[in-house]
DNA sequence: AGTCGAGTTCTTTTT
DNA sequence: GAACTCGACT
């Protein structure tokens, strides 16, 4: 494809013969006429194909690249979907438009976010950042809030916030309707849900949904920024669209009051109604949009016929009247019906998998094509530790997160505090590195901090010096103080002045450098983490623009011990899944209470956990299998597990139930 | 009052 | 393993 790179791309777009090149159904989506389309693509029929096929029909029909505008869920999504329209068209990934809603909202609000509050250097708060946020707020508002145990914890009652802003209902109505157990409470919660939001305004940080919530309220109230963007973006592309909740769906629709956008998704793989997703806006676009165009792809070319029984049958459980209807239709050969495996425990499970993946091995199979799917990040651990006690390579995109580390963390909070002095929640991280400094101590040192700044019109990270500031530092802090403030100050300054890549450097080699040695015994597998981060800010020219990705790519993992293109086994969970396929599928912890977890039975989400369970069995191309332990050991006492209920559905001849046969060792 | 260490409990999913 | 609780120490 490399070709294709050196040509310039306003009209040099190779030709594509699209007839050839799609199925019927596919085709006619991708060169539907300019206006709303709505396409329901079932798993497997090629989804991302026709998004991009779509991408490469509107370049070819004279769209500039600058025009559209790609809306997705996960950032993976964003990068793969860019990268293949760029192995189609030869357009570079970054001449279009495209990425997260958070993302492009970070994007426009770090620009024309004035209007709503925030001024440009605002700086992002991750998931944790906010619940301590939120938790030393409420401490502080309603001391006694937390004494009661019936109450919820900082993160549940984030949650509770989150959920009234994602599907935009005033937080009495959402409470009500999403968490009814502390409908009681409401009364206390809402001048705490005002405090917060006021609060984030105050300091100039913002949480994920804000990145939203405010995106929509300034193409709402601000006339001509709406006006830029929608005149901008001629076409809006959004993937994944029965995850989007009603906050994302009205940015949709505003940004494409024109309505030339089109949606594709699959009400069948709604997985993120926790997050406020609501297939139903699949299900009132044309509503929404009068005239769309609906198309339905339903041809699959990834999965075997058995596998698709299998799936098409976990749908028919569902509770009726929930979407459209659909069935995957099989376009390839038959091959084995999915297995079964029962299990004595996690361990015989591991040992299954493995003893099965030499057999898969010697049929050809390479450790690429094989992925282990969970419900949980924990159900993974037996199998990790059997993996690695045989080495054989893994990559597992979940557990420790990269950007979760507490070392990268404290690195972030230097930056950010030095980037924007108002963020508390920074500093706090950065100062309770020192002994003897807590949440309540950092906070009075940096109220002072920006009092004394205010009153001699110097900057904080110079106040953080005077000796007002150095009187009120615990003893037992004051001896390294100077130097880490120091430390900020230079980085500090590096923000005004340097490139991001010299801020970071400057950052590791300051005052954290002798804190982290002094702090762990890998010292240097975390330094080396950290210089890895310098290489990572390379890429940007704009502090802010480092820090926001940063924070929102929190999901990428740690696998720096794994090189992405050598050979390994993929264990993921079933929402990290979504839209990958593999030629060989293990779902592992088929158990009751394990999937369906049991919390979810509890607070009546069945139907999403089937909706998860058919997104599993629909990642399998070849070869399924269908694991469940019957004894479960977490801690303490093992107890007797029941085959999830998603496997007592199945009528048996769509699964093949596999013998293991025990190795006895004695 | 606030920090810190020891001991205990419970594990969802992502931006 | 992390997050939380509780009690001791400054």
């Amino acid at each position: 494809m490399d070709f294709n790179l050196a040509k310039p791309s306003a009209g040099g777009i190779p030709e594509i013969d699209f007839r050839a090149e799609l199925n019927e159904e596919q085709y006619q989506a991708v060169t539907a006429e300019p206006g709303p389309a709505l396409v329901l693509a079932g798993a497997g029929s090629g989804k991302t194909r026709t998004l991009t096929y779509r991408v490469a029909y509107l370049l070819s029909k004279g769209v500039a690249p600058g025009e559209i505008l790609l809306l997705t869920f996960t950032n993976k999504a964003a990068r793969e979907m860019l990268h293949r329209v760029e192995d189609l068209t030869g357009v570079p990934a970054r001449r279009f438009w495209g990425g997260t809603f958070h993302h492009v909202g970070h994007r426009i609000l770090r620009v024309h976010g004035e209007p709503v509050g925030f001024k440009s250097g605002f700086t992002i708060l991750d998931q944790s950042d906010a619940e301590s946020f939120l938790g030393d707020l409420v401490k502080e508002k309603d001391p006694t809030f937390f004494k009661d145990k019936t109450h919820p914890r900082a993160r549940q009652l984030g949650e509770v916030f989150s959920m009234a802003r994602n599907t935009c209902l005033p937080l009495e109505e959402s409470v009500r309707r999403f968490h009814p157990q502390h409908e009681k409470l409401t009364g206390r919660m809402v001048p705490l849900f005002e405090t917060y939001m006021e609060r984030k305004l105050k300091q100039q940080v913002a949480d994920y949904d804000d990145l939203l919530e405010y995106l929509l309220k300034l193409l709402r109230e601000d006339p001509e920024t709406a006006r830029h963007y929608q005149e901008r973006f001629r076409h809006v592309l959004v993937d994944e669209y029965q995850d989007t909740n009603t906050l994302q769906a009205g940015i949709v629709d505003t940004i494409g009051n024109h309505h030339r956008i089109m949606a594709v998704g699959d009400d069948a793989q709604c997985i993120y109604s926790w997050r406020g997703a609501n297939y139903e806006n699949i299900v009132t676009f044309p509503d929404r949009h009068p005239g769309a165009a609906v198309y339905k792809i339903e041809t699959n070319y990834r999965s075997t016929p058995e596998i698709l029984n299998l799936a098409n049958r976990v749908l028919v459980d569902q509770t009726p009247a929930s979407g459209f209807h659909k069935e995957l239709r099989a376009f390839r050969e038959n091959r084995t019906r999915p297995y079964m495996v029962q299990t004595m425990d996690n361990r015989e499970q591991a040992q299954f998998i493995i003893k099965r993946i030499e057999g898969l091995a010697s049929e050809g199979y390479n450790l690429n094509d094989i992925a282990i799917l969970y419900r949980a990040h924990y159900q993974a651990m037996e199998l990790q530790m059997e993996l690695a006690r045989l080495s054989i390579p893994f990559q597992i995109t979940s557990g420790v997160r990269f950007f979760e580390q507490a070392h990268v963390r404290d690195l972030v909070a230097q930056l950010r505090f030095a980037y924007n002095p108002n963020d508390l929640t920074a500093f706090q991280r950065t100062v309770a590195l020192l002994p003897k400094i807590g949440p309540k101590t950092a906070t009075r040192l940096h109220d002072l901090a920006l009092q004394t700044a205010r009153e001699r019109k110097v900057p904080v990270v110079e106040a953080l010096h005077s000796p007002t500031v150095l009187a009120k530092v615990p003893k037992a802090a004051a001896d390294e103080w100077p130097s880490l403030m120091q430390s900020l100050r230079d980085i500090a300054e590096s923000c005004r002045d340097g490139t991001p890549s010299e801020t970071v450097r400057l950052a590791v080699e300051g005052w954290y450098e002798d804190y982290l040695r002094g702090a762990y015994s890998n010292f240097h597998a975390r330094q080396e983490d950290l210089r890895s981060l310098t290489g990572f800010a390379g890429r940007f020219d704009d502090m802010q623009d480092m820090l926001a990705q940063l924070v929102l790519l929190n999901s990428e993992t740690s696998d720096r011990s794994v090189d992405p293109d050598a050979e390994a086994l993929r264990l993921t969970t079933v929402h990290q899944a979504k839209g990958l396929e593999f030629p060989i599928v293990f779902v592992i912890g088929l158990a009751e209470n394990l999937f369906p977890l049991r919390r979810a039975v509890e607070e009546n989400n069945l139907d999403e956990e089937r909706r998860l369970f058919y997104v599993s069995v629909t990642r399998a191309r070849d070869e399924l299998y269908l694991c469940f332990p019957t004894i479960g050991r977490s801690n303490g006492p093992a107890l007797s597990l029941k085959p999830s209920r998603f496997l007592q559905d199945l009528p048996n001849h769509l699964y093949e139930p596999l013998r293991i046969q025990r190795e006895r060792i004695w």
